[in-house]
DNA sequence: TAGAAACTTGACCAGCAGGTCAAGAAAGTG
DNA sequence: CACTTTCTTGACCTGCTGGTCAAGTTTCTA
């Protein structure tokens, strides 16, 4: 964990500094990408000494990770859940709400992530292979038991939840490229539940869920 | 352009140089993103001396921004196009295909792009505000005067060109992370079949375009 | 075939990036 | 209030990177 579990409730120094530079990083991260990202740009963004920055973490790569496991863990609490209670409505809806949310309040969690996948994901492919290969296996199965029920229509359920995925993913990962078509400065909380409603709607009726 | 136009039909050294350099180049900045990617990492992959590099591109920027304009070229070759005499469930079709299939056939230049626009397009702010802000606003006319003529739902036409966009490049971008989710080496030819059926079966349906 | 133009390439250089270090300042603690 | 631990930071070092250069080789052309 990122957390030192040596301190108790003593000394928030530590966490204080190293919310700072995580956030500081996971921005030159994003920006210039892991060799562009310098630990002097992230000193600067954080308005620290570069040996201050490598007095808490040893070197670059360790701020890498601590940064991208914050992202993961992220994108963890942020997903939901889904149960067979649910039904396949309820269950698309909650899935496309919660990662629509996501998506306009936290896109740099989004956007590192997404840098790392593009660039062969060096980093994530334990997790996409134990992890996330398993969310998706089980979301899958619940989705094959509604189908097998006659409850919604017979639809791929693994090219369903990558289509929820990349749908919603897209506005954070492509949000520069959506606000400059739209001709906007930036998102408003409006979008969210305009983009919310019309995937919902979309993807709802294509499975059959809605007259 | 990128090809000298002082050549003639005489001397294809430079233009087979130039090509084996670009698609070192963009495997390069894709692995590495433009810091990451170092001249010599460029050379060492193209098989020629770094010098030699050099010689043909005066500087690492002119390097990458030709890498960018093939790709543009590649996207705006590949998108094909829809008229209003398609009709909506053509046009989806057609929209759909095309896309899919450049993604499975040419991920690459989709990589750079997103990697471009989620790093904030630094030197794409121009081609979206001009051509693709157009290209966008010019198709999703074409969607209003079907559905203001009833051929279609009443959907946003800007939302549903996102969605295509999104739900295609997703195959090309994420390529890595979907084979390890779905626990495979490579795409196969069936892939894009199968893809472009699903996200047109799909997005027809979310459109009231098939019963 | 001779001279010009295009191409090739090893050697070199200046600047910058990651990382170390040691000396000192602050904070915690008994 | 001693003294230990944690924190802060400027100075420094080494290796690598983009880019230059000039001497040579190959290809073109008249």
């Amino acid at each position: 964990m990122i957390v030192n579990k040596k301190q108790g409730k003593q000394s928030n120094i530590r966490a204080k500094s190293q919310e700072k530079i995580l956030d500081a990083a996971q921005q030159e991260f994003i920006l210039q990408s892991y060799k562009g990202a310098t630990v002097q740009s992230i000193a600067d963004r954080a308005g620290l000494p570069k040996a201050n920055i490598l007095y808490y973490f040893k070197n670059k790569e360790n701020i890498y990770h601590a940064v991208l496991e914050q992202t993961l863990n992220m994108w963890d609490e942020g997903i939901g859940d889904i149960v067979i209670e649910d039904g396949p409505k309820v269950a698309i809806e909650k899935f496309i709400a919660a990662k629509v949310k996501m998506s306009f309040t936290y896109p740099s969690a989004s956007k590192m992530h997404a840098i790392e996948v593009i660039q062969g994901a060096p980093h994530l492919k334990e997790f996409a292979r134990t992890y996330l290969r398993q969310w998706v296996r089980t979301k899958a199965k619940l989705f094959q038991h509604w189908i097998d029920n006659g409850e919604m229509n017979d639809v791929d359920p693994v090219s369903l939840i990558i289509l929820i995925f990349s749908s919603t993913q897209h506005y954070a990962d492509f949000e520069t490229q959506i606000l400059t078509i739209l001709n906007r400065a930036e998102y408003e909380p409006e979008d969210i539940e305009h983009v919310t409603k019309f995937l919902t709607d979309i993807i709802l009726r294509g499975c059959g869920l809605k007259k």
